[in-house]
DNA sequence: ACCCTCTGGGTGACTTAGTCACTGAGAACC
DNA sequence: GGTTCTCAGTGACTAAGTCACCCAGAGGGT
């Protein structure tokens, strides 16, 4: 039984892509399931720099929201959403009411709990031991479809770089004949020589 | 409550400074709440550059352990007692059915999953949008007594960059009159003015 | 006392990453 | 058709990390 079935109680909601959902230092009063779309929590620095933190991915809630709620604290990032939405909405009193009768509800909650713990702990790693070279070889073969349609901004803020530095290793990436740039979108050439880079 | 209580069937087990608890990819087999004493939580890269990821301070759990055994994964850090260490040991059975019958129980292991996600994502803020001299300067100021008694090696790893570079940075400190620098000590001598470097 | 070893720290030379300020190309929108 | 906006490229510079050393002092053994 996934999470999401305990939310069909509550009505589907549409949320327009590039909606801030939450800004820092917000409360949240409400746990949301998103059914579909993909929500972006990031951090921005006074420099307006960002990274982001992970993404909340369809059938999962934001693990961010519920340790607010569970903690009684603000958030501490920006939530943005990265397309179109479609959310269902379940007030706190419901939430307490479903982690105190059942198991299986909270078996799900925790395991979301646990993977974002994980994924945490893999981006400071990522961050504190690995090369950006790495980081960006990794970003580019993770990506599902093949020529990405991503600006230069947008992985810098995904690998925790500045949109400079990741413009010119893109460059050096082309000049190898591993990737062939575009604007707004990158072709992987050669995806073997881009592993032999990590 | 706190969740020490719930620990108190179990006989208290003393732990020798220096010991490695757990290794990268080891199973976890049990909970361990502990009672005095400090861990550090932390990631070795390939060339033997570490990150502390977080500490586990008397009367807390440790997330990733828990996280481990809920989830059935292998523990993907390293773990070190810091000092000499008294901790319980909690079997499986006994944890998942305090999860089941104990509303507080499960507030105080949620509560803990809370903190580690918001400690965790400010380090992740830090490493990717402070410079290394604000994140140097928060070190020291969050040290309880004042001359630090730390390496720089130490250092290092707690702020996730390289030993000679702190060395450098604490050179220039030192020149600056903020501290005063000596084997295995820093002893903080204008804290405003390393608040200013914030 | 003496030597040996180990740990903590210092340093120069170099590479990699991030910043700043600016340029230009191409979409998109009146 | 021009204006504006987004995306990308670049040079010059600073900050950070790496590598290969060196050195001082503490501690231990004989």
């Amino acid at each position: 039984m996934s999470l999401e079935h305990y939310f069909n109680d509550y009505p589907l909601q549409q949320v327009p892509a590039g909606t801030q959902i939450l800004h820092q230092g917000d409360e949240c009063q409400n746990y949301f399931l998103l059914v579909s779309g993909s929500v972006k929590i990031f951090a921005r620095s006074a420099n307006g720099r960002e990274v982001v933190l992970y993404h909340v991915a369809p059938g999962k809630i934001c693990v961010l929201t519920t340790s607010c709620l569970l903690g009684d604290k603000r958030f501490p990032a920006e939530a943005i959403a990265e397309s179109e939405l479609s959310v269902r909405i379940m007030p706190k009193s419901r939430f307490d009411e479903l982690m105190e009768s059942s198991t299986e509800f909270r078996h799900q909650v925790f395991e979301n709990f646990g993977q974002r713990i994980g994924s945490l702990i893999e981006a400071i790693e990522k961050l504190a031991l690995e090369t950006l070279e790495q980081r960006l070889a990794k970003y580019l073969l993770l990506q599902p479809c093949n020529p990405v349609g991503v600006t230069h901004q947008n992985i810098a803020s995904e690998i925790g770089s500045a949109r400079e530095v990741v413009s010119r290793h893109l460059k050096r990436f082309e000049a190898q004949g591993f990737v062939k740039l575009d604007r707004g979108s990158i072709e992987l050439l050669d995806r073997t020589a881009l592993h032999d880079l990590i």
